[in-house]
DNA sequence: GTGAAAGCGCTAACAT
DNA sequence: ATGTTAGCGCTTTCAC
């Protein structure tokens, strides 16, 4: 590893110095990382022998400049949201990260305007700093995805394209509604028939996703939604007011919400009237976040495969930038699992 | 900001693209981006003109190979911690990144192996990936600021070096201590003397350095602390459990602990026994992670000044990375806050 | 104040 | 199977 006294000693070993010291030409050198099947086995075992000895590693930016890839993915990441459950975010990025390297790419972070999308992305670009970006906030009206498209840059969305404006990019997802579905029918399962729905405010196309996994599995089974529902802020204290309403007036025995926010506002409302959450009123919650797994009574919770997103996205991201592109999927679905918990209690009769 | 059809269309435009649109050479465009002031005001204009025209934005693997800086910063993150409170790295990871957006920097983000601390950092630097390192995880053992420093890679430590051995390097902390104190000055404040400590193994200087914040706001007033601590995994279960022993062998009526998550077991083990935490028992945590934000009653929690860490941190980073390097402050020490809800209740008689 | 020449470290294309 | 030539886009000398 230590770095022998060949050269005078300026800054890390170069192609050169292996080349010297194998007694080949650079060209040599370059062919033994890259295209080691060009070598004959001696000279490969000698090239190699150099290269471990010397610490040689191919300076990124020189390999950047000639081949016109940086193996780096932009990735564009929000402020946390304090006061909320949320965390998908992160435990996306940690994912990617490792699955990114496997594949031979690093992640490079930026922020962030929220009041301007693009603000990022087109530096990013134009500096041809990344060869692609991971797209996070796909929500109606969020215009990344057609300008990456126009601008002809390789991306690949974590969320579906919900405006059917724009061509079709590559895209991986979670199915809101399945996991819904899911949560819908474990409560069924459980003897419960009165059960509500708390959501987001009806402009946001992910919670209405999800929000149809409810409608769906309550009308499988024959039962009726009417009334049941409620669209709000995704915050605690919304979770807790549509809570309350409900209970007044519709008196439900079991909450599916569409974050673990609202579902942590649930349970509040239940502990304000003296209500058991999981014994007296069963509750569920979306993202199986931190929150969800230490408070008590433990949160049910449906839980996207982040792992998987990531494995999918950067297999996607593979296929975009080889050359040539391999014609990508449309899009990939997953299905998300439910984490059942204390707060959906024991069977019911 | 279209480009123009002046080229055949090959990529994003360059310095050469631009010079011959404003009609001087190419290092005089050089000279405009980089050295403004040495070009003559009429030049200038024009020469920004065109860069503006064209898009142009100088190519960063071009300006890498030659200046020998990336611009980029290193940062491992290691997976998250499911089942605790833990944030701190996630908020940092934000604050730092928009900190380094400021500076003229990107983070880049690897993993990750707890096995190897070393890995991926010796990657990045013999390709010459990343300009410097912010290295997060300094506990004791940790071989990473020592192994950096012989290899002169620039880095700045979020933590202090707990261990005298190695040559001090620049770091950044916050005062855990003076956190712990806080708090405990907080629940003095407010009536309590019998205040316990949870806290980690003694095998942890963080958690011994946020205890002697407990133990010097104890012994300032004269207060006993025999007894009264406890030092475990940070878990939930063993915050409950550690809880229940001082519960019944100390009888203390207010708990300060070494993070959320062991605040979180306590909350579990007073609910257990019908003790309102409070009201009857005061609880504070350590992190002011989204637990501690949604949880009912709201956790009183000392919050990390992660955003002012991010900006100390960067400052440094630029001192040593400038030419010549500035000498770096030795280290920086940050105060915590202290936010103050429900579990640490109302005043006390 | 501006331009010409050289070269950072690497790999693609060609020649041997 | 290996070596030679050229050039990616930029900035650092050094002339003018």
């Amino acid at each position: 590893m230590a770095r022998s006294g060949s050269r005078p000693s300026s800054g890390p070993p170069t192609l050169a110095d292996v080349a010297e010291r194998a007694g080949v030409s650079r060209q040599t050198v370059s062919n033994a990382v890259n295209n080691p099947d060009l070598l004959r086995a001696d000279t490969l075992a000698r090239v190699q022998t150099a290269i471990t000895e010397l610490g040689y590693l191919p300076n990124r930016a020189a390999r950047s400049l000639r081949t016109r890839t940086s193996h780096l993915i932009g990735l564009r990441i929000q402020p946390a949201q304090e006061g909320t459950a949320n965390a998908t975010m992160d435990r996306f990025v940690h994912s990617l990260v490792e699955t990114s390297k496997e594949a031979g790419y690093h992640v490079l972070l930026f922020t962030g305007d929220p009041a301007d999308p693009l603000a990022g992305y087109d530096d990013l670009l134009r500096s041809t700093a990344v060869d692609a970006f991971v797209v996070t906030d796909t929500y109606l009206g969020n215009p990344q995805a057609g300008w990456l498209d126009q601008r002809r840059a390789p991306f690949v969305a974590f969320g579906r394209p919900w405006e059917a404006t724009h061509g079709a990019h590559a895209w991986v997802d979670v199915d809101g509604a399945a996991g819904v579905a899911l949560a819908t029918q474990h409560l069924l399962d459980k003897g419960h028939t009165r059960v509500a729905w708390i959501g987001w405010r009806k402009d946001s196309p992910i919670g209405e996703d999800r929000r149809s996994g409810w409608v769906r599995a309550m009308h499988e089974r024959g039962l009726p939604t009417t009334g049941l529902a409620s669209r709000v802020e995704d915050t605690v204290v919304s979770g807790r007011s549509a809570a309350e309403v409900l209970l007044d007036e519709a008196e439900p025995t079991a909450f599916v919400c569409a974050s673990d926010t609202l579902a942590v506002g649930v349970l509040h409302a239940l502990h304000e009237r003296g209500l058991r959450a999981g014994d007296d009123v069963a509750v569920v919650g979306f993202d199986d976040s931190q929150v969800a797994q230490v408070v008590r009574p433990g949160l049910s919770s449906v839980r996207q495969p982040l792992e998987q997103v990531a494995v999918e996205i950067v297999a996607t991201l593979e296929g975009l930038l080889s050359h040539p592109p391999v014609p990508q999927a449309h899009g990939v679905l997953l299905e998300p699992t439910l984490e059942v918990r204390d707060s959906s209690g024991p069977v019911r009769g």
